[in-house]
DNA sequence: TCATAAAATATGTTTAAACATACTGAAAAT
DNA sequence: ATTTTCAGTATGTTTAAACATATTTTATGA
């Protein structure tokens, strides 16, 4: 094969391997239901211990893109389980998927003090500014959501940054934020008179909320957001893996 | 302490160890911010290796119950964060915890001919017969949703089992089928004549709901739900990891 | 031929040990 | 008083090796 290890690069071993298998995975064959290397093989073909490339594997079996069994060996999940894995904080490209063109209607950044409650969640002094902002967006037609969102002050983001980007590259890139999981609570409501105008629909026409408590690889809240979706104009996908 | 593993038990010693944690992670003390035991002690409590104490909190880590920093030790993520962790698949339990007694309205168990959809879904010829659950369920007061299952034929479903446990304990334990993945597809609609019967409300309040299709640990489908949620009475909480 | 037993396979479990690295806090130097 | 240095602490990384167990394949015997 034509795959090496880098035994000067800082990433620990483990984590190289995992690298390398990512892109393994990708192969065709693989896709197609041919039996993964064994573990020993791949050991031996990088020239390190059984025991770290059992690591590599193992996070992607917990990520459910490798199974593994007993006496037999490991295989890819196929890929089409896993289309939108990893496309949960992207509308935008959630959008693009269903070849629909995503239009900005308005993008607002700015400060604000933190009320009681977003203090509570973010555990900090209420009245503490934090950086809000809000996004109505939709396709050529009409606008399909409403979405606000603050960042905790520990997140360092400032209003100067550009949001027109995705945004957990933002959050990557220029603040060393990297998320990792997201808790949701999903929701039914009637319109509002306010969120009526905002999304061109009739008071009391269904919407779709979700709160989304944005966590970093550290376990500490980056992001907490509101969406308010038209009932009529989209469905939220997500997936589980126990 | 108190806690022993059992060298003689067939279970793996590392899911001792995670069983044994995941009741410690539970005490007051830990909850409020003290620190965990660290691993080296942990083993030497037990007279096992480091470790294997290190794969089941890694488990727990990856779980999101425990957070770990190197050279600082490992703390146990606040309660309130874990809540309906793991609880996806089990409505009873999440009404459970909030302290609301679940009533079975209706739970109705019969076999039907498969609808093009569904048929499309299962990739099975149309009008296949399959087992189709009704549930409609509840508190006290209330209808709270109305679901609606049907299990692929390669689950071999009988509709004389008993389907007042919880559906995966029943898909484990008889029919051998273990549930790894769900992919989900929720919105909010106005409610139908039907529904709002059903759930006792006007006809064009919001409803939420969800379509839900269950894959088995082997990426095949093991069922396709429906859920018709009271757009009042309820929320339906989601976490997502990356 | 067919069922059964044995061997080969591949992952799963467990231990032990050495060294690396991030963080904390105390001691030393400025 | 403040910064720098250094030792201590707890987790992170990596190796090596032995044995366990589930599965498949091969060989064996009724």
């Amino acid at each position: 094969m034509k795959w090496r290890i880098d035994p000067d690069l800082t990433l620990p071993l483990h984590q190289q391997v995992e690298k390398i298998i990512r892109t393994l995975v990708e192969k065709p064959e693989y896709q197609s239901g041919l039996m993964f290397p064994k573990e020993v093989d791949i050991a031996n073909e990088l020239g390190i211990a059984r025991n770290t490339v059992r690591t590599a594997i193992a996070k992607l079996v917990q990520e459910g893109i490798l199974v593994r069994k007993k006496g037999v060996g490991t295989m890819v999940v196929r890929k089409k389980l896993l289309t939108r894995l990893d496309h949960w904080f992207s509308f935008t490209k959630e959008m693009e998927e269903k070849g629909r063109k995503i239009i900005n209607y308005r993008l607002e950044v700015k400060l604000v003090k933190a009320p009681p409650e977003l203090a509570e969640i973010f555990h900090i002094k209420p009245d503490t500014r934090v950086v809000e902002i809000t996004r109505l967006r939709g396709d050529e037609e009409k606008p399909l959501l409403l979405s606000i969102s603050w960042f905790h002050p520990r997140t360092k983001v400032q209003i100067e940054q550009d949001f027109t980007r995705p945004l957990y590259k933002v959050l990557e890139e220029e603040n060393n934020v990297y998320v990792t999981l997201s808790r949701e609570d999903i929701s039914a409501i009637a319109a509002t008179n306010d969120l009526a105008e905002n999304l061109q629909i009739k008071p009391g026409d269904p919407i779709l909320t979700r709160n989304r408590t944005v966590y970093s690889s550290d376990g500490q809240i980056v992001e907490y957001n509101q969406v308010f979706y038209r009932g009529d104009g989209i469905s939220y996908s997500v997936e589980i893996g126990r």
